[in-house]
DNA sequence: TGTACATCAGTGAACGCGCGTTCACTGATGTAC
DNA sequence: TGTACATCAGTGAACGCGCGTTCACTGATGTAC
């Protein structure tokens, strides 16, 4: 399957098209934010033609709703595993959060609004992101909080990720700002 | 004719096209968020030729970056106004913060990363946006914060807007979220 | 076992689309003498 | 005071652009008998 991803054609029919197109409309992502996502240019990296991608995508957002969903599965990953010790507080889940929005910006806005013009018509993309919502409710839960606590956790952490992200805190690193906030 | 109503045509020239481009880009701001916005309408909706605009603005950016200005001076009055009396508190500057941008979450979207590729190209829109950041800073000081701490309140009061905007926190109205976390 | 047939996953041509921007231009206005 | 002239703010035609999407199609595959 994986020597697969290289775009290996074992003749008309690709073999695992659907992944390939998420593939490369990652790093179109990555490239040039989720505006440079093109539906034609991902079937091109794919080597397959323009109207390939409408037996897996039904239209351009399918595939924007995808990528992002993914996004929020793999958040949801980053913060389980850096909660994963006994020890580990709601800092590390913080922390967590702004190095993963900070490691994957144009992903993190793609999720956050940029690109999917509405999230209840995709309704993985709407199961993906409560789960992640939820995951760190159980989080602050188990740190003694309730759901207003984790709404304002959440809140913090967000604003922090998207204001650094947007490159609008002045005069200040990253890390600086982590090591202080998230202790 | 409707556009009659908003441009004054004395004959050839306009009198106050720059304004008229800028009112008319609110509206379609309003009407379909930042991707909405095209010169082309906006000269349309004017009552002037599709190149008329580059009179004024060297190009689409230019009134994008102009209306996001705008944005961050409209949302430094508001904290301002909300911060007028003695007694105010630093929660009425959050309350303010979030009420603007759940009154206006296109614009708000606009100032944040939503339209204009990079700020630093555009020396008012940065002096605009630092202003309101010193603003929230000064507002913190006269309570007793640093800068670490203006930076956290202003994480926490801007994550909270991003998320209420676009409908990431499930099940909650946004009346009684602002009444609960600004009290 | 071979084969007919349904279904799936591709192809390739075509369409409409309005956009941003450039260009050479012209009409209107303000000012120096 | 009138006038020449520079400058400003419009016009209108044109260009290139690649995009998303539809359509009728064909090649490949899996399966029932």
């Amino acid at each position: 399957m994986l020597a697969m991803s290289t775009s290996k054609r074992d003749g008309y029919h690709h073999g695992d098209l659907r992944a390939a197109l998420l593939r490369a409309a990652a790093d179109m992502l990555r490239e040039g934010g989720p505006a440079a996502i093109t539906l034609r240019e991902a079937a091109r990296r794919a080597g397959v033609s323009p109207t390939a991608p409408y037996r897996h995508f039904a239209e351009k957002e399918a595939l924007l709703a995808a990528l992002a969903t993914d996004g929020f599965r793999d958040l949801g990953k980053a913060l389980a595993a850096a909660t994963s010790e006994k020890s580990a507080g709601l800092n590390r889940a913080g922390e967590a959060y702004v190095r993963f929005a900070l490691a994957n910006p144009a992903r993190f806005r793609l999720m956050f609004g940029h690109g999917v013009s509405s999230m209840p018509e995709h309704p993985e993309l709407m199961a993906a992101a409560l789960q992640t919502f939820e995951a760190l409710t159980g989080m602050v839960a188990r740190n003694g909080g309730d759901k207003l606590a984790a709404i304002k956790a959440w809140s913090q952490v967000h604003g922090l990720a998207d204001l650094l992200i947007e490159r609008m805190i002045p005069g200040e690193e990253p890390e600086a700002l982590i090591a202080a906030l998230f202790p």
